[in-house]
DNA sequence: TTGAAAGCGCTAACAA
DNA sequence: TTGTTAGCGCTTTCAA
């Protein structure tokens, strides 16, 4: 059996209590049984059983943290190893420690969610992931849970705490930088329409072609899953278009990846035949061929600051919803490319 | 207050080891009062506090997985999401739950792998890296706490349970195939030389050479953290040689796509003036240009044989020390070549 | 400034 | 088959 307060007590001959005092470092012990009894639980190797610890003051120091179900290969994502980067830092500067759900599929994830609010397991959840309708964000709203989203909610937007990028102001600077460079038709290439980051950064681009005066066809409008097979197909159809765009916004780095491969298939090459724009400013985006142009929207922040929020709301059941919207940076990179006057139409 | 175990046995009218026992689905309880309890639980809402049962069981049905420090930038890397996801799945069958560790620095690691061991928080680790001389390694094996390793410990590998591929094999016989498609002069980009797993690559890949009686210089083998600034230079420098290489064995994807990218730049294309061969088949090596010729290593089996293996070893200690080889399995891609008769030399 | 004692919610002998 | 009871290790009133 591992050395209890007990232990620690007799050895320094005072209370239970006392050594427990100690451990929280209550300022009514006077410094030289502090000392006495420190020096107890140096030479005993003691340390607090966390689960005790726990029991008695109904809390776990631990928050939890929600992967979307891995049923989205998006996991393959490093977006997330970087978000979980940042919510690490802060959550150790805190001494909180990170439970992690990776749910196989809508369900586990939804059950492991159940286990972490109902066992005591964790104090607040982060989720890492917004999706429209999502029973997860039900239960923990209905629960009063605490719990904050990296990204934005879609519904009782001021009653959640949430940590996002203003994702419609980036994804039209973006579009505005290609049209500022001369492209007039621009087309988006997106993920899962059920995520508020697609929408966001739709909506952007959108917002920018319009007041631009540019041409909109549906068409110019992709939902890839994930690039591969499937979008593979959307790529060529898109640029198997009578008015082909020229200039992109694509909203993912990996997705990016994906485009440029299958646009090389296709005989177009990047910069050269069309411009790509991209999100997430992912490392593998200084790597590729072409170095993309992508929105630096600061992964590890983002990860940093919805540890922070999310601690100060278990701490405090009453702090109030929040919103912390976390600058972006757009790094111009060579996957962008000026209209040559003889190539605009 | 949530409901406990009493409220429960009074509604049902049982004693509360009663209950206890239907949560364990104890069998010597009748069917018949079971579904009575069972009954009560769902009408009060009943869920079993974790820490009140770890503290009695002293156990936390938890398993801890360790990352890298993330001074290593290799964090980004795809794979750990990919591991993470086949530990949390077999984690989930078995009702474990995952506490993660992302430090931020050796010693933010070696915290965290104390609080959660001595706090009693995991019944055992998952170290997702090998490296020589490491001190938490050091630290689990003196306390005697149950781990596992993916990938392979540098010492006392036989008392070490640990998951791990075959890597020698498997870089032998990239190397291999390069020489059989007509290579003679074939380079080694790993990773660190303090990780395992790049060691056994670079020895499978020499034994290859050597048993082919090609030509092995120093010049041949560049160790590039992580392929940016410092691993550009490298590249460089091994293509400005007398003798440059036309194969390549490159101890990571993610590596390989900085590796391609430095070759555009310095005007050599891949793979018509390189063949490049690489590891791991993240999901990014279909969409690279081109697609990367990789060893699948099976990430997700890698995570699922760990769970398996570490909660084997928590609920009994005496489990003896194991090794799992998981099979891999080369995925020949665009970015490997045959000599053409006039390309040799 | 410190100690005694009563829980926190659950499990596991030991009895019955 | 079920109930009684004594902990698991820690915190926190209440007293001193």
């Amino acid at each position: 059996m591992a050395v209890t307060i007990k232990d620690v007590a007799k050895k320094a001959g005072v209370a239970p209590s006392t050594v427990s005092r100690v451990i929280a470092d209550n300022p009514r012990i006077s410094l030289d049984t502090k000392k006495r009894v420190r020096k107890a639980m140096k030479e005993l190797g003691y340390h607090p059983n966390i689960n005790a610890r726990n029991l008695a003051v109904r809390s776990s120091q631990a928050i939890g943290v929600i992967m979307p179900s891995s049923a989205d290969k998006a996991l393959q994502n490093p977006f997330f190893p970087e978000v979980l980067r940042g919510i690490g830092s802060f959550a150790h500067e805190a001494e909180y420690s990170l439970y992690v759900s990776t749910g196989g599929n809508d369900q586990d994830v939804y059950e492991e969610v159940q286990r972490m609010v109902n066992g005591n397991r964790v104090d607040g959840i982060i989720l890492l992931y917004s999706r429209i309708a999502d029973p997860v964000q039900q239960f923990l709203t209905e629960k009063n849970f605490p719990f904050v989203i990296v990204g934005k909610p879609s519904e009782q937007e001021s009653e959640i705490t949430y940590v996002d990028n203003n994702n419609f102001k980036a994804s039209k600077d973006l579009t505005n930088h290609l049209i500022d460079i001369g492209h007039q038709h621009i087309a988006f290439i997106g993920g899962s329409t059920e995520l508020t980051v697609t929408v966001d950064r739709l909506n952007g681009y959108k917002s920018a072609i319009e007041e631009a005066g540019l041409p909109l066809p549906n068409e110019y409008t992709v939902h890839a899953e994930f690039l591969k097979s499937g979008g593979r197909d959307a790529v060529e159809q898109l640029f198997a278009l009578d008015e082909p765009p020229t200039g992109l916004v694509v909203a993912d780095d990996l997705m990016s990846l994906g485009v440029i491969n299958t646009l090389e298939e296709i005989g177009l090459s990047c910069p050269e035949d069309v411009s790509l724009t991209s999100f997430n400013n992912l490392y593998l985006s200084e790597i590729t061929t072409p170095p993309l142009t992508t929105v630096d929207i600061q992964i590890y922040q983002l990860g940093v600051q919805s540890a922070r929020c999310l601690i100060e709301k278990a701490k405090n059941k009453d702090e109030p919803a929040k919103r912390i919207i976390v600058p972006y940076d757009i790094k111009f990179r060579q996957s962008t490319k000026s209209m040559t006057p003889e190539t605009l139409r």
